[in-house]
RNA sequence: GCGGAUGUGGUGAAAUGGCAGACACGCUAGACUUAGGAUCUAGUGCCGUAAGGUGUGGAGGUUCAAGUCCUCUCAUCCGCACCA
């Protein structure tokens, strides 16, 4: 019997797609499972990333399936963005052709894996029933009031021609392209995620346990919420006439009230409100102005690189000492934090200091160590005791926050605050290749949304893409259209939404039943049945992005009466990333292995078994070719002698206590290999300890040669490895089991029962050697078997302390 | 700076506080072969011929017993970051 990996896999495949074998039913009676992978973009072909995450998914999937549970294990991509759009600028391809041919090759791919995907559940975000119901939901936010519209300062990527969120510029360049980002003043469409950030928030704590820790925390400084106090600096009198009595002062927002009486200056940030004024009304001379452009116009890392500001010739009020406060303009006060402004402390803050120090402003201290001496050269920033602080003084700094925050409020000059880090969610793209924004615009009726039952608005495929502005305002016909409220001629809204928004909601569209796809987006009963997300598995790239927008989502769809859930995903697993030679795989690094080259070469089974044990799935993944070729010779071994089964349709029996010690240690190591397999999938995901106890088991049942104790041993390992490399085990279950045996199997206890033990023996914590015991041995005789094989080392010595640890070993702690 | 994680053989990695290195890769030797990048057998943490010693980044501590618990410390990786 010679392996052939090939002609093996293409049959079972061909099996499970005649045979649907992989389809959820629709008995929401039964106890379900949903295991859904991140899906893909269609770039084309997979990756190893991709392979680890539906080799550890499918398994997931396949166990469950054994289980009995009912198991939805669906499948699709994430098929809008860029890159279909450059690929039609660089090889003329149309973006739509691009994508579905993209498409239709992984999955092919996928098959070529084995992954046990619903066939019928597979979608593509940019079809268009897909954006039919996307749009609708997107109306139904606009008239909650959770979609705005509004100018605003943006991020702009001069080479992707797009605006980016915030959370897609990193170190201030573009997230795809690392291009440098731009400010751009211009309209946007917004989600209003901030209302949601309390919630978003506090409802990590109901994940806690399901996700890893690491992310929880991203979320969390992502969402960085933080107390303070809030109130306003008053401009003195000749200020105001300076500013034409258009301002009479500005709000800032501080977490640290109990430096108040260390304020030495106020800074603004460059694009404030009353900094346009000046400069657009000319109250500032030439030069000042020029210094205020180039912060501007300095990206937001160069910014960091050295503080820089000028002075306003402002001057506030300081709210308690009502002392004169000089206004400044500073590079490092960012327009979209708080209120744009900030109150400074030198003495006390880190950045203030600089600041002071290079413009020679005062220093004033208000907070000593408890013990020690403020020193001259950097700021005091930890909690001490208040002083020149009138009647706080010796307040601890900690407890003066509050007291000074509830002196404001009583005196009415301030209030507390709850300040949050994450911003509103900006989703229009100046793109093709994405969902359009189904608003229109109108001269008499202002923006209007699109009618319900004219979605989708769907995209033309007459465009030219050149990566110069947005092709659909370029299209000669798309955006003209009637007015959805007066029927006047209008014009459609030609920005098209982030591709997050997709993927913020799919997960809910696989639940839907196929039947209904053409009307529903999905049923409230399906929905109900299907989720949460039992385990949801992909990259930890998206701990923030995607999964707190899909969070978002759900709170949006559960406040909009679809679900009646708060969080999509109850577990979550964050795979580690595939290495070679030490670093990410990448085209750049030319250190890329391509899977269907390996599935060429040694076959789907071998790619799964090799990922799945080289290392834990949390764990980075070293590729090992030669590791590969041991992961390829166990699957051959594993074939080759089944042939020692004897064909049977229901596992052996075996009378435990007639056999020889070999063939007892043989069964005792399969039914160790079957507890482990049920930890692993229940707990601990450690698939490599799950595979290395079979391995064991295998060496364990060619060290002895009882036929019954072959079948049996193969009946219980081709049930456990068949998620993990499931062609070659169903053949062997089809060939001798009739796949009776891929089904949940019971643990027998007798084989771990042994009637002669073995304990090590520690001299003071230090294994001296081993003795041999009958496993209901008394204390007593063990104790006096093991001095006796311990003698040479008591010799002389004195015995004060004697500990058996049953069944493992015996100390004996001496002394001269 | 803040937060999170990880440090164990030549390599990937195992170890509910109980004989560190399971399992695998690699390597060494042998067997079978015309041949071996196939297969099988044996060995393989380090030092030492051996007895033995030593060993989980480092330093302390708790314990009969520590890779595991506690304190400090070093290194590496990841995320966020002028967030007031």
């Amino acid at each position: 019997m010679e392996y052939s990996s090939k002609k093996l896999e293409k049959k079972w495949q061909e099996y499970w797609a005649q045979n649907g074998s992989f389809e959820p039913n629709e008995d929401f009676t039964k106890a379900k499972k949903y295991i859904l992978s991140m899906f893909p973009f269609p770039s084309g072909r997979l990756h190893m990333g991709h392979v680890r995450n539906y080799t550890i998914s499918d398994a997931f999937a396949r166990y469950y399936r054994q289980q009995g549970f009912n198991v939805l294990h669906p499948i699709g991509f994430d098929s809008f963005g860029m890159p279909a759009e450059n690929a039609a600028i660089k090889n003329g391809s149309h973006p739509k052709t691009w994508t579905y041919s993209n498409i239709d090759y992984m999955k092919g791919e996928f098959k070529s894996l084995g992954f046990s995907f619903s066939k019928e559940r597979e979608l593509a975000t940019s079809d268009e029933l897909y954006t039919k119901f996307e749009q609708g939901f997107i109306i139904d936010m606009y008239e909650k009031g959770l979609l705005y519209r509004k100018k605003g300062f943006l991020n702009w990527c001069p080479s992707c021609q797009t605006v980016l969120a915030n959370e897609q510029v990193l170190e201030g360049s573009c997230w795809r392209c690392d291009t440098n980002v731009v400010k751009k003043d211009m309209n946007q469409y917004y989600f209003k995620i901030t209302q949601y950030g309390d919630e978003l928030l506090s409802d990590l704590a109901k994940l806690e346990g399901g996700w890893p820790k690491q992310v929880l925390t991203m979320q969390e400084n992502w969402i960085g919420k933080s107390y303070g106090l809030e109130f306003k600096f008053s401009f003195d009198i000749a200020s105001r006439e300076r500013l034409n009595n258009k301002f009479d002062g500005f709000e800032v927002f501080t977490t640290r009230p109990d430096t108040i009486y260390g304020v030495s200056y106020a800074a603004l940030a460059p694009e404030h409100e009353i900094v346009n004024y000046m400069i657009e009304n000319l109250l500032l001379d030439d030069d000042t102005i020029i210094k205020i452009q180039e912060m501007k116009n300095t990206s937001s890392i160069d910014r960091q690189k050295e503080k820089s500001g000028v002075s306003l010739n402002l001057n506030v009020t300081h709210p308690l000492t009502k002392k004169s406060v000089p206004i400044w303009v500073a590079n490092f006060v960012l327009m979209d934090y708080g209120s744009g402004a900030v109150m400074a402390v030198p003495a006390h803050d880190d950045r203030d200091f600089d600041f002071a120090k290079k413009y020679n402003l005062p220093i004033n201290a208000v907070i000593k160590p408890f013990n020690g001496d403020l020193s001259d050269d950097k700021a005091f920033t930890e909690v001490g005791e208040l002083f020149n602080s009138e009647s706080f003084n010796g307040l601890n700094s900690k407890d003066a926050q509050g007291k000074i925050i509830d002196y404001f409020e009583a005196q009415n000059i301030g209030t507390k605050k709850t300040n949050f880090r994450l911003k509103d969610w900006g989703v229009s793209r100046q793109r093709y290749w994405g969902a359009p924004i189904p608003f229109v615009h109108c001269d008499s009726c202002g923006l209007v949304m699109e009618k319900k039952e004219n979605l989708p608005i769907a995209l033309p495929e007459d465009i030219v893409i050149t990566g110069e502005g947005n092709p659909l305002d370029k299209h000669p016909t798309w955006k003209h259209c009637k007015c959805p409220s007066c029927g006047k001629d209008a014009v459609r809204e030609t920005d098209t939404m982030d591709t997050f928004v997709e993927s913020s909601w799919y997960f809910l569209r696989f639940c839907a039943s196929p039947k209904n796809w053409q009307d529903e987006a999905f049923s409230k009963e399906q929905i109900e049945y299907w989720m949460s997300v039992d385990h949801y598995i992909g990259g930890i790239e998206h701990a923030i992005l995607h999964l707190l927008y899909a969070r978002f989502f759900t709170k949006v769809f559960r406040d909009l009466g679809y679900i009646s859930f708060d969080e999509p995903f109850n577990k979550l697993l964050t795979q580690g990333m595939v290495l070679k030679d030490g670093a990410k795989m990448s085209k750049s690094k030319g250190n890329t292995v391509d899977p269907d080259a390996i599935i060429e070469k040694y076959g789907a089974d071998t790619a799964r078994l090799f990922i799945l044990f080289a290392a834990p799935p949390t764990q980075e993944l070293e590729w090992n070719d030669s590791a590969v070729e041991g992961a390829y010779r166990f699957i051959k071994r594993f074939y080759e002698r089944s042939s020692n089964i004897v064909k049977t349709d229901s596992i052996p029996q075996i009378d435990h206590g007639s056999l020889s010690k070999d063939e007892k240690f043989a069964r005792k190591k399969v039914y160790e290999a079957l507890v482990r397999a049920n930890d692993v999938y229940g707990e601990k995901y450690t698939f490599n300890t799950m595979i290395a106890g079979v391995m064991e088991a295998m060496n364990a049942l060619n060290a002895q040669s009882n036929s019954d104790v072959w079948s049996e041993g193969y009946w219980i390992l081709t049930s456990i490895m068949e998620p993990v490399i499931p062609h070659v085990c169903s053949e062997i279950s089809s060939e001798y089991f009739s796949l009776k045996n891929l089904t949940s199997q019971r643990v027998l206890e007798e084989v771990f029962v042994e009637n002669v033990i073995i304990l090590g023996v520690s001299i003071n914590g230090k294994a001296r050697t081993e003795i041999e015991v009958a496993s209901d041995e008394s204390q007593e005789n063990i104790m006096k078997i093991a001095k006796e094989s311990a003698a040479k080392w008591l010799e002389g010595k004195t015995i004060v302390k004697e500990i058996v640890v049953p069944k493992k070993l015996v100390n004996l702690v001496i002394k001269d």
